[in-house]
DNA sequence: GTAGGGTTAG
């Protein structure tokens, strides 16, 4: 009775109490614990009757299988299967299917897999709960194999549960035709009403990355719109990176269908605002999270999902800080952390959070490696890439085709071409991806022409479809004879691989007619786009008109670029500033400088300072930059003096010249470049007594012979 | 008795 109440311990305060015991008080309690989720309880309420020689029913027997198969015990389990076979329990088929249940729960398909074969008389249950194993820990090659013998054996007919087994094998292997004709297979025998079928079609869908299908699915079959059906579509569309649509869809959610959403759906969404990189939505669904009471420490998923979107938005304290609360953390969490340190600046953390993770006897995994290949390249540390790849080939992880993707990365970030191009050719198993991260290396490190050769390579022995990153590389190898009808062939290649309609591509072919004075292609190829461009395609033509000396037209494009729609940015206001500097348009550079700070509410960097200073040094206004400068916090840029102290030089005025001269030296005593500044200015001057000052501050800066010469010329 | 949705990289 107390056991149906599920008071468990009242019921085993009565137990212990009775004075007489029999087989089945024992029985009757084993079912009572299990029945209310006390599993270490049953264990051993089993294990006591089987010490004191009572018989169990085959129930118990069940039931303490069952129970070792939550508890994840393999010792537990392998001790009752021994006593299962001793005593011939093993011929129930129900015994034998609750084994296979049960080291399917602890990941050990291979002794699942052994009872199956050894039962004679299968069942239903029997094949679903193998292929659902596999199906679920992503063998799902040996759940479609199984299910073909499922057709093949006789007396056994699939039902709803092997066919939720397999469309979730359907999923995980992408595997879209199989996953249709299961999809054929439910309407004809109409089982499409039930809502867990349903919502399973629509997750293989997404998870196929069909999302019209999913939709539909979703919005006509799906009477019953479930949290998970729901979930399963954000799952979808974040996982294949459609954050935008994962957003909408969970503010139409929560919004309008004020639906309560629970811990997976924001472990579903949070990933999404993360590449959005929206900051704001990441702390008010964390305070969200917070205020529903879910336990963010104990749910280990929910909580990495977090670090990692803090990571991303560049707040390591609040990553920190989550990542100290969370109790059992996982590969992922300490994954998370790690690369969260790899962005921005802290890759050489990246190493010490290594041996901590090794000393916390935290198990790594092949996208530890990766991360931890990042940071080397970020470092250019070839001695630390170095170990990191021969980590990898002694845990077996350089077959991992990402984490050979980012050693090849590696050893090109480091500047080793041969390195690279050695592990390259030892690769068995290569993708788009490998061959990009070789291109863009070769780019980099200055070997066009061998990106080239090897693109005609890709081309040629038709391995790969190059994508928008491959072509982009080769935009920028051709982009040095673009003079020789370079221009056309990116051109060509780019719409005969259909990537015209990729912004990014174009924007990189218009930068590659910039440059190489071509500046009226790039205008044509501009206008030809129309509503396709973004901010990115306007910065590229104020830039390059400014380049190919078209200041004017420069000026004119930035009222266009509002007029269309298009914010103007720092970068914008980098290339007109620097534009009118080249071109000498004074007003045109102090109007945008004054617009950027009040109208855009944009922080001046250095580039911004150096130009307007010498648009001041331009004008004569030497007076007005020196006391802005002093007024800024700019003053540590040593690129803004520098601009300052030309001005001076071309404007001869040596007084102030002179003034900064010295700043700078108390300033900065050891500033060999602030020295040969101040040399140059004197040496200028062309007047004797100034000229033996210019020889004294070069000898007072322990100059290098190089940065001398200019004085001594004098 | 077996049973639908979740985290980390690229």
């Amino acid at each position: 009775m107390y056991m149906q109440f599920g008071r468990v311990r009242d019921a085993s305060r009565v137990f212990e109490e009775m004075p007489v015991i029999n087989g089945d008080v024992f029985n009757s309690l084993i079912y009572g614990f299990r029945r209310n989720g006390f599993n270490e309880e049953v264990v051993v309420a089993f294990r006591k009757m089987v010490e004191s020689c009572y018989v169990p029913n085959l129930d118990s027997v069940f039931h303490v299988i069952m129970a070792c198969g939550k508890l994840g015990s393999i010792v537990d389990g392998n001790l009752i299967h021994d006593y299962v076979v001793q005593n011939g329990y093993n011929a129930h088929v129900t015994i034998a299917n609750a084994l296979i249940s049960m080291y399917v729960k602890m990941g050990r398909l291979d002794l699942g897999h052994e009872v199956f074969s050894d039962l004679v008389a299968r069942d239903v249950v029997s094949w679903n709960t193998l292929i659902t194993g596999y199906a679920q820990s992503g063998n799902w090659m040996e759940a479609f194999d199984l299910f073909l013998c499922m057709r093949e054996a006789t007396n056994v007919v699939p039902n709803k549960v092997t066919l939720l087994g397999l469309l979730s094998a359907c999923g995980q292997a992408e595997n879209l035709g199989f996953g249709m004709s299961i999809h054929g297979h439910l309407i004809r025998a109409g089982l499409l009403s039930d809502f867990r079928l349903g919502t399973a079609v629509v997750d293989m869908y997404a998870k196929c990355e069909s999302f019209d299908r999913a939709r539909a699915v979703f919005e006509e079959d799906l009477f019953e719109k479930t949290l998970v059906s729901w979930n399963s579509l954000i799952a979808g569309y974040t996982r294949n990176g459609y954050a935008e649509e994962a957003v909408i869809l969970y503010e139409m959610m929560t919004v309008e269908l004020k639906l309560k959403p629970d811990s997976i759906t924001f472990s579903n969404v949070v990933p999404a605002y993360a590449s959005l990189a929206n900051h704001g939505r990441i702390q008010s669904i964390h305070s969200l999270i917070v205020k529903k009471g879910f336990d963010m420490d104990g749910d280990v998923v929910l909580g990495t999902a977090m670090i990692d979107a803090y990571g991303k938005c560049l707040d390591l304290k609040a990553a920190k800080s989550l990542f100290t609360c969370i109790e059992g953390r996982n590969t992922a969490t300490w994954n998370a952390l790690i690369a969260a340190y790899n962005v921005h600046s802290h890759a050489d953390q990246v190493m010490p959070l290594f041996v901590e993770m090794n000393r916390a006897q935290e198990v790594f995994d092949a996208i530890t490696m990766v991360v931890l290949c990042q940071s080397c390249g970020e470092l250019r540390s070839l001695k630390q890439g170095s170990m990191v790849h021969g980590l990898c080939h002694s845990k077996g992880f350089n077959s991992h085709l990402s984490v050979g993707n980012s050693i090849v990365d590696m050893y090109m970030r480091c500047g080793c071409v041969d390195r690279a191009e050695a592990f390259f050719n030892s690769m068995s198993f290569k993708n788009i991806v490998t061959w990009n991260i070789m291109f863009y290396g070769y780019v980099r490190s200055g070997h066009s022409a061998t990106a080239i050769r090897v693109f005609r390579k890709l081309q040629l022995e038709n391995l790969f479809k190059p994508d928008s990153v491959t072509i982009i590389s080769f935009i920028q190898a051709s982009s040095t004879a673009f003079i020789c009808h370079g221009g056309e062939i990116s051109h060509c290649h780019v719409l005969k691989l259909g990537l015209d309609s990729e912004i990014w591509v174009i924007n990189s072919l218009l930068d590659a007619y910039a440059k190489n004075g071509l500046i009226e292609c790039a205008k044509a190829l501009f206008m030809q786009v129309g509503n396709l461009r973004d901010q990115s395609s306007w910065n590229v033509m104020i830039a390059g008109c400014g380049m190919n000396g078209q200041g004017r037209e420069a000026c004119d494009l930035l009222s266009q670029m509002e007029e269309d729609g298009h914010s103007p940015d720092s970068i914008t206001f980098t290339s007109l500033l620097s534009c009118c500097s080249h071109c000498g348009l004074v007003s045109e550079g102090c109007r945008f400088f004054e617009m950027m700070v009040t109208k855009y509410n944009i922080q001046p960097d250095v580039e911004h300072w150096t130009c307007i200073i010498d648009l001041f040094g331009r004008s004569g206004k030497l007076e007005e930059a020196y006391q802005m400068i002093k007024s800024g916090l700019h003053q540590n840029y040593d690129a803004v003096w520098g601009a300052l102290m030309s001005s001076c030089k071309t404007n001869m005025n040596m007084e102030l010249g002179e003034l900064i001269g010295d700043k700078l030296a108390k300033l900065a005593p050891d500033n060999c470049g602030y020295h040969l500044l101040l040399s140059n200015l004197y040496a200028s001057s062309k007047r004797w007594g100034e000229v033996a000052k210019a020889r004294r501050v070069f000898e007072d800066g322990r100059m290098v012979k190089k940065l001398g010469l200019s004085v001594i010329e004098c």
